[in-house]
DNA sequence: TACATTTAGTACGTATACGTATTATTTGAG
DNA sequence: CTCAAATAATACGTATACGTACTAAATGTA
């Protein structure tokens, strides 16, 4: 009988492997694994804040903070000051960013259908179902306490 | 239409959550989500190399080595040499370990039965079936590189 | 037995994840 | 308008993930 625990090791061994891989993937480019998710949220939605990035990255303002110092570094994006909220700033691709986003999106898209390739249309829309059930389940558990306190 | 991108993602966003909420109920007890998964392996398992560890956690062994460190400084790991391989570690539990896994153990149910409320049974096991199709698709891949160049 | 190859562990460096504390702005209540 | 609370970003510290390079021990083969 399956556990928590077991969707846990399970959950950890699948991200684990497929970040491995993705990275390996993007090295030769001199990219990360995490690095292209921001880009790519990014030529998505252009201009939009660090602390957008950091929730449509599920990731943190911190993290997020740091590879988008790496990213500017090299050319890849801008952080400008936001228009109307002094406080916040605006990310924007560069055109060399959209050309390297390109260029690993073809990189990886190889492994991207390794990725969906043990399954079938409906299976994978039925797992990422899933895993926004766990997200999800998880997720709503810290915000309760800041919105109870309020 | 839901891809190989949109898989990542998911799979992103659900492990990142859950791996933060896994830190935020250990961090009272002075633990990480990824040291109690090496405690829980050893408590299934004593006595396995650290290079064993590795493939279980689906981690690497310089991680391992490093989080081993840590464990063994406040006690709660051994690590003793190999009796037949004088290369290996054997790694095993102290009674303090057995107790803190005990104590965690209990600490985190809670979230683990969270992890698996949104499911029904069968649910949990298709989704574990599906994770490690994910596992296995995408780590065979590096195995054929070193294979065949020999 | 001698030696090339493989394997377990280690050292070191970079990138992420994220908690906590601090600063600068914005917002909202009075 | 004033000031407390909330918010965006930042600074800093620790733990992980993992690549690369190196050492020591085991193994296979001539």
């Amino acid at each position: 009988m399956k556990t928590g625990h077991d969707i846990a090791m399970a959950l950890r061994a699948a991200y684990l492997s497929m970040h491995r891989q993705t990275n390996s993937h993007l090295a030769p480019f001199g990219m990360t694994a995490d690095q292209f998710v921001l880009l790519a949220l990014l030529c998505e939605e252009d201009g939009i804040t660090q602390q957008q990035l950091a929730r449509c990255a599920s990731s943190d303002p911190n993290t997020i903070r740091a590879m988008l110092v790496l990213l500017e570094n090299r050319g890849l994006v801008k952080r400008h000051r936001h228009p109307t909220d002094g406080r916040a700033l605006r990310i924007t691709v560069t055109n060399k960013g959209r050309k390297n986003y390109a260029k690993l999106s073809a990189a990886i898209k190889p492994l991207q259908n390794l990725l969906s390739s043990p399954f079938q249309a409906k299976e994978i829309s039925l797992m990422i179902k899933s895993l926004g059930k766990v997200s999800g389940a998880i997720s709503n558990q810290n915000s309760n306490n800041q919105k109870v306190s309020r």
